[in-house]
DNA sequence: ACATCAAGTAAACACTGTATACTAAACACC
DNA sequence: GGTGTTTAGTATACAGTGTTTACTTGATGT
């Protein structure tokens, strides 16, 4: 009885949860997410789900987690499919990832960066973290492709507010990197993540017609000039 | 009888629900809405509560109405601050309101600009023209600093994708304003809405230590540099 | 004085998440 | 092999939700 068995069995059993829950809320919107309802695609009774997950405001954290990961993935693979001799490139295609990913999964966008949930509020020790791992991913190429000198950070954008500077510094240190390519991957996640999220709310596309095309106008401006 | 007194009581009663949601979500988070907490507060049946609103989504609808108009107020407030030969000045100060009702109103923020509730998605014929109101106020302020000569546009970014210009155009065209400055204010637009989201969702915070600093030298560049 | 209508209520329906108590099967151990 | 303990699951119940239906008031218009 190899106990990775039983192990094994707990975990299907909490990602089948997961993804009844996942199909639900594609389908129903993200808060039509109903531990009854999965209970009932499981053929279980609803208690029986609490072996698996504490409550529901667990599941969904765990859910939010997954799509933390997932959107990390996302721009890892796109850094991926260029070498990485060519950072600039990769900065670009993992700027477009982010929006592409956010387009096709668009109820798990707005599980992670929205507050979809009855009563529900995200953890920040838990999100943040998770965030984070975007930020470092940016960050990384971004500071490849500036030691390349394949991008230049814009002379305006350095003259950084000392507070701020501060802060930077001791986040950057143990990455190494200098404190103007983290304030720019800061400006840029924030240039990337409104445009991304008023496109998502309706917002962008009836005034500038082709989201898309604006949306890679930016980001080539983004990488052209910081 | 005058008619116009009964009508009185009932938008009165109409907006006592609408203050007494609003201080349930003030207390509770924005999902910790209920039609029959309300209507406790109120003292009176739940039921009652259809008379005024025909159920929980028209509330919250109206709500989000009411969000979006408190913001443009907020936005135009700020323009009134200063003269309106100082349109450059005015469009810091309204884009600094812009995140200073966003961070004393984070409710209301999350309620116009996330998916707060269980099974209510915005329908986006109310809240588009409502979020459009912003957009008009910002584009006015610019078009005025532009047409001064207080701000100068990044040639970068006025090389527009032609499916984009041609919808900007269609857009601008009643207002008189050119495709240039129009596209400006949606590129501004998002870098504020994105900086001040991901604020309230904590992620600026732990990077930057001084959001507030942050965002004034965001706004400063963007004005400065386009 | 009477009919009409508006506002409100009580009761019920179909849900929700969750806690408690219990059952049935699998396991370890002497 | 029988015994105690753990595990997974169920049935039931509780408190809450939005909403509908049917009914009762009290005020209004004629």
């Amino acid at each position: 009885m190899p106990r990775s068995r039983v192990v094994a069995e707990y975990e299907k059993m909490q990602n089948d949860i997961k993804t009844s829950a996942r199909r639900q809320m594609a389908a129903h919107g993200t808060a039509g997410l109903s531990l009854r309802a999965i209970a009932r695609e499981l053929d279980v009774s609803a208690p029986a789900l609490y072996r698996y997950f504490p409550n529901l405001d667990a599941l969904i954290t765990a859910l939010i987690l997954d799509g933390f990961n997932a959107l990390a993935d996302a721009l890892e693979a796109a850094e991926r499919t260029l070498p990485p001799t060519e950072p600039r490139a990769q900065l670009r295609a993992a700027l477009l990832a982010y929006r592409a990913w956010a387009l096709s999964h668009p109820i798990d966008f707005q599980l992670i960066y929205g507050n979809p949930i009855p009563g529900y509020v995200a953890p920040a020790e838990v999100t943040v973290p998770a965030a984070t791992r975007q930020l470092e991913i940016l960050g990384r190429i971004t500071d490849r492709a500036f030691a390349a000198g394949q991008i230049v950070l814009r002379r305006e954008l350095t003259e950084i507010p000392p507070s701020v500077r501060a802060q930077l510094a001791r986040i950057a240190e143990p990455y190494g990197t200098s404190v103007e390519v983290l304030h720019t991957c800061m400006l840029g996640w924030t240039r990337i993540h409104g445009a991304i999220q008023l496109e998502l709310f309706g917002h962008t596309p009836p005034v500038v017609g082709d989201p898309a095309a604006f949306y890679e106008q930016l980001v080539d401006a983004l990488i052209e000039t910081g």
